[in-house]
DNA sequence: ACATACTTTGACGAGTGTGTCAAACAAGTC
DNA sequence: GACTTGTTTGACACACTCGTCAAAGTATGT
C-alpha cells in the first residue's frame, strides 16, 4: 500500500461508537465524531464515504460484541439464572455512563433520521441473533417443561421485553425498577 | 380580547401533532409545522414561545386522548379480552399511516433532543396513567386469582411490553408478529 | 373615530449540518 | 530521485435550524 491511512482506525471507530451511542445517529454530526476522534471531517468522509456508511461500520462491531456478551450470559446451566444474567447484562449495559447511554440499537430503531434500508437490515440481524440465542437456550428439555408458553414464543416475548426496558430506562432512570420488571417476567415464564 | 388569534388553534395543534408523531420531536422543525398548518413560524413562536412548549401543548392533548382510549379498551368484562383489546388498540395506533407513524411517546422518550425535564415529566405522567389503568383492571378478585404474578408486577410487565412492541414495529414492520407476541405474553400471565 | 392590545409578517443574526474538492502531503515502488 | 497512489487538509457551496424583532395589521371597547 502506498498512500496509507494515517489515523488509528480501531480507536476512531471506538470513539465514533461512543458518540453515536450517547447522542444517537440522527443527532450526531460528523464534526462530533471528528472532534471526539481527532480525525478531520474530510478524512472521515474520504475513508467512509458518508455518515450512514460510517455508522454501519460502527454498528457492525457493536452488534458482534453485544451478541458475544449475550451468548456468554446465557451460558449459565440454570435457566432462571441464565435469563436473569441476560437481563442483568442488558440493563447494566444501558445504564452505564453519566448520563446513562441507553441502548444503541433501540435509539437507532426509533430514530427517524435512521430509516435507511441498510440500517434496518443491520438492526434486524442483531435482534434476530439475540432471539436465536435466547430461543436455543430455552429450548432444552428441562426449560421446555418448565415454560408456561412454547420457547419460540417465550424468546419473542423476552426480546421484546428488553426493548421495552430500554424505553422505561429513558423515562424513569431507575435500574432497580428495570431489574424488578425483568424478574417479574421471568417469574411469569418460569414459575 | 382585543388582538385575538387569527388561526384555528385546534386545527393547528392537530397538524403539529401529526408532524411530531411522524418525524419525532428532534427531527421536526418549526418550519415543518408552519408548512403543515399554514401558520407562519413567527406566529407559532408568538403563540407558544418555543418548540418545547408547543410540543408539550401537543403532547398534553395526545396523552389525554390516549388514556381515554386505553380506559375504553380495558373496559371489557373478560380480562383476557380486555388485555387483548388493549394491545390491539396500541398496535393499531402505531401501525396507522403510510409509512406507519409508530408511537409518539416512545419516539420522544428515546429522542436525545427531547431530554428536557418538562418533557420527561409529561412522559412519566402518561406512562404512570397507563400503568394505573392496567393495574386497576387486573386487580379484580377474578383476575388476581388467575394471574401467574401479582397484579402490580403484571401491570409493569404489560406496560413495559407495549414499549418493546413499539420498537419491534420499527424494526420488522409486521403488525401480525406484534399481535402474536402480545398474545403470548397474555397467555403467560393468564394461562 | 380613535386608542388599545394583541397578532401577523417577513427579514435578520448566528449557528449548525452534509458533502465536495483542489491542493498539499506521505510512503512505498521503480 | 522521480513516480504512483491514496490520504490529509481547509475552504467552499448550499441548505437548514432556532429564536428575535420592528413594522404593519386588525378586532374590540370607548
Amino acid at each position: 500500500m502506498v498512500g496509507q491511512r494515517q489515523f488509528d482506525e480501531r480507536r476512531t471507530l471506538e470513539r465514533a461508537r461512543e458518540v453515536f451511542w450517547l447522542k444517537g445517529y440522527g443527532a450526531t454530526s460528523m464534526q462530533d465524531i471528528a472532534t471526539a476522534s481527532g480525525v478531520l471531517r474530510g478524512s472521515l468522509y474520504n475513508a467512509y464515504r458518508d455518515k450512514e456508511t460510517l455508522f454501519l461500520r460502527v454498528f457492525e462491531g457493536y452488534a458482534e460484541e453485544f451478541l458475544g456478551e449475550v451468548a456468554r450470559t446465557l451460558a449459565h446451566p440454570d435457566v432462571d439464572q441464565a435469563l436473569r444474567d441476560f437481563f442483568d447484562f442488558t440493563i447494566t449495559s444501558m445504564t452505564t455512563g453519566v448520563p446513562t447511554r441507553g441502548c444503541l440499537s433501540t435509539k437507532t430503531a426509533i430514530d427517524t433520521k435512521a430509516e435507511g434500508e441498510r440500517i434496518r437490515v443491520a438492526l434486524r440481524e442483531l435482534i434476530d441473533g439475540m432471539e436465536r440465542l435466547l430461543r436455543e437456550r430455552i429450548s432444552t428439555e428441562e426449560a421446555r417443561s418448565r415454560l408456561t408458553i412454547p420457547p419460540e414464543e417465550a424468546a419473542r416475548v423476552l426480546i421484546t421485553m428488553t426493548r421495552g426496558i430500554v424505553v422505561m430506562e429513558r423515562v424513569y432512570q431507575d435500574p432497580e425498577r428495570l431489574r424488578a420488571t425483568a424478574a417479574s417476567l421471568v417469574e411469569a415464564l418460569l414459575p
